[in-house]
RNA sequence: UGCCGAAUGGUGUAACGGUAGCACAGCGGUCUCUGACACCGUAUGUCUAGGUUCGAAUCCUAGUUCGGCAACCA
């Protein structure tokens, strides 16, 4: 660390990592034990990769560092082992390991009972019987102090008995909670003796029926850190008025290790909601075909569409880590995946729109063979074979009747190059009845066969193409932002998300003209259609041999900005 | 009228008392067998007011604005 700092290109540290440098150099720890505590009550999404990315990578950059995956499992009526599996799988997918650090808080209930046993002995927690309204009123408001409650008095012994047989299943749900004895009129409402313990007489996904009380947040979350051995407890905002709490639990039961907790801005992206609640009406109404459809935020949505692990990391780090709460553009999102997705990914050609183009100078039954290189940005991708035949579709918008000077591509008279093919010249516009154009008659010439004419000549357009007779038909499905407004958890003039959601998020192109090759795309692998998008084959519908493609992203295109500006 | 926290171009961030920089987005251009990529250029910023200092985004004071906090959720 000493070395590396008078090196001018070294990152600045941000301020998490500037803590941990500290207590690294003071000598405080040896390495950062940090972790990633979900509730298994739903997937996760691009929020908590950023969460994943500061604490796995924190372990990953530090010698000797860990990082526990630990599954905050506390409250059995929204906790399901559906959950952890997807979460191990989306952090595994994401490309962090935590090796044997796998935790459940409700591995510590038996320790936790003990605790809360030993906190009760000495007069810091008592039985309450207030019901849940009466805590309520008590507690007060954040303007005006609570009022103790009649039960707050009880001796410990009586306490210890208490908290026993409702342990025991003596009482029913609601009517008793363990409570900790700390400050009715604690500025800070959290400290206002805050409920340790309910009772809830319902099934666990890991424990069964072994337990019918389970223990709260603010009791579970710091012992679960101090049990683990963790330094640095990484949380997000909203928890700040929680940490005098974190900090009171493990000061009255005086253990060994007490980490400190942390907090950064949790992450806000435009035309996007991330909050669990709006998550699960979008799934639930049906808005999105599920957790994992292409659109959702969700690791599992990114995956299928197409978003790679790398590209998911880049923004984590580009996005760095504050305590100011913004709201992060999702064109860095895409600019991110677009960076990883043009190095890695094989192009392909596609018509999306076709409208048919015959060659007239081309033989009838001819197929030639024509060699497309697989990825200009690596050498090492090699090549491909396109057939090409007298019929071939192109793209509609890639034809103008009465093209503006911009226009570089088809129109009637124009000479265009056909991408890893031949140069042609648009003779004839054939229409229908109505005076729609059904067919471009088109001549190629031989001598620019590859792309390129002998006699020097230049187009300025080179457009993408697909045989007729040899095209892979298939499904295409693009995708587009979720809502329509930057910022759809605004919600004024009583509007909610849901006035915002984007009814064309999902066009689908239920037989689109894609070149040969791709049928035989496996389920999740990504292409770029050339001047298209990236494109991959869904993880899910593809089957039979039959891929279905999701657009992950457009590419950028400057030629429609230009055409919309006039 | 409570407590906690945060304010740097349009957005996200850096600068740790000494030239306000980077990325994205925007705009303009170069290049091009992808109107992509790449490359070049460009506009826009320290919340306000005082103070300390030779010098303040940074330190102090006061204000302003924004966010979070009153689940037997996490």
């Amino acid at each position: 660390m000493e070395e590396g700092n008078n090196d001018a290109k070294s990152e600045s540290l941000d301020f998490i990592r500037e803590i941990i440098a500290n207590d690294l150099s003071s000598g405080k720890h040896e390495a950062p034990v940090t972790r990633f505590p979900p509730e298994p009550n739903g997937y996760i999404h691009i929020g908590h990769a950023k969460s994943i990315c500061l604490n796995f990578g924190l372990s990953k950059e530090n010698k000797g560092g860990a990082c526990h995956l630990r599954f905050d499992d506390t409250n059995p009526v929204k906790e399901d082992s559906e959950y952890v599996d997807s979460i191990k799988q989306d952090v595994s997918w994401l490309g962090f390991e935590w090796g044997d650090n796998l935790f459940f808080a409700s591995d510590y209930f038996d320790k936790l009972y003990d605790f809360a046993q030993k906190l009760i002995k000495e007069g810091k927690a008592y039985v309450c019987d207030l019901s849940l309204d009466e805590i309520a009123e008590h507690r007060g408001s954040p303007k005006t102090p609570g009022k103790k409650s009649p039960y707050r008095d009880r001796s410990p012994e009586e306490n210890i008995d208490l908290f026993k047989r409702m342990r025991d299943g003596e009482f029913d749900d609601g009517t008793k909670v363990l409570r900790a004895k700390i400050d009715m009129t604690s500025p800070n409402l959290h400290m206002r003796d805050p409920v340790l313990y309910r009772i809830r007489k319902i099934a666990h996904h890991r424990t069964g029926d072994k337990w019918c009380i389970y223990p709260m947040y603010d009791f579970t979350h710091c012992l679960s850190d101090s049990i683990e051995g963790i330094t640095h407890s990484l949380c997000t905002l909203e928890f700040e008025v929680h940490r005098p709490l974190y900090d009171w639990v493990l000061a009255k039961l005086s253990v060994e290790c007490h980490p400190r907790q942390i907090e950064f801005a949790r992450l806000n992206l435009t035309y996007t909601v991330l909050s669990k609640r709006k998550l699960l009406v979008l799934v639930e109404e049906a808005y999105v075909s599920g957790w994992d459809d292409p659109r959702m935020p969700t690791v599992s949505g990114l995956r299928r569409r197409g978003f790679t692990p790398a590209s998911i990391k880049a923004f984590c780090h580009a996005i760095g880590v504050t305590k100011f709460n913004g709201l992060t553009d999702v064109a860095l999102l895409e600019h991110s995946l677009r960076q990883d997705l043009n190095e890695t990914v094989e192009r392909r050609l596609a018509v999306l729109n076709p409208i048919k183009v015959v060659i007239t100078n081309f033989q009838e039954e001819r197929v030639e063979d024509l060699e497309a290189v697989n990825n200009p940005k690596n050498p090492e991708a090699g090549t491909r074979i396109m057939p090409f035949t007298r019929e071939i579709y192109i793209e509609k918008d890639d034809f103008m009747e009465d093209p503006p000077n911009k226009f570089f591509r088809l129109g009637p008279g124009r000479e265009v190059r056909l991408r890893f093919a031949y140069f042609i010249t648009c003779q004839e516009v054939i229409k229908n009845d109505a005076g729609e154009i059904v067919e471009l008659h088109c001549t190629y010439d031989p001598e620019t066969r590859g792309g390129n004419a002998p006699d020097g000549r230049k187009v300025k357009g080179t457009i993408h193409w697909v045989s007729a007779a040899k095209a892979f038909e298939t499904k295409v499905r693009l995708y587009d932002r979720l809502f329509t407004t930057e910022d759809p958890n605004k919600e004024e003039d009583g509007k909610t998300f849901l006035d915002y959601i984007n009814e064309s998020s999902l066009e689908i192109i239920a037989d689109a003209k894609l070149e040969p090759s791709l049928s035989e795309a496996t389920p999740g692998e990504s292409f770029q259609f050339e001047r298209l998008g990236y494109f991959c084959a869904d993880l899910k519908d593809s089957e039979n041999g039959t891929p279905v493609f999701n657009r992950t992203t457009t590419l950028r295109d400057t030629w429609s900005k230009q055409k919309n500006k006039s």
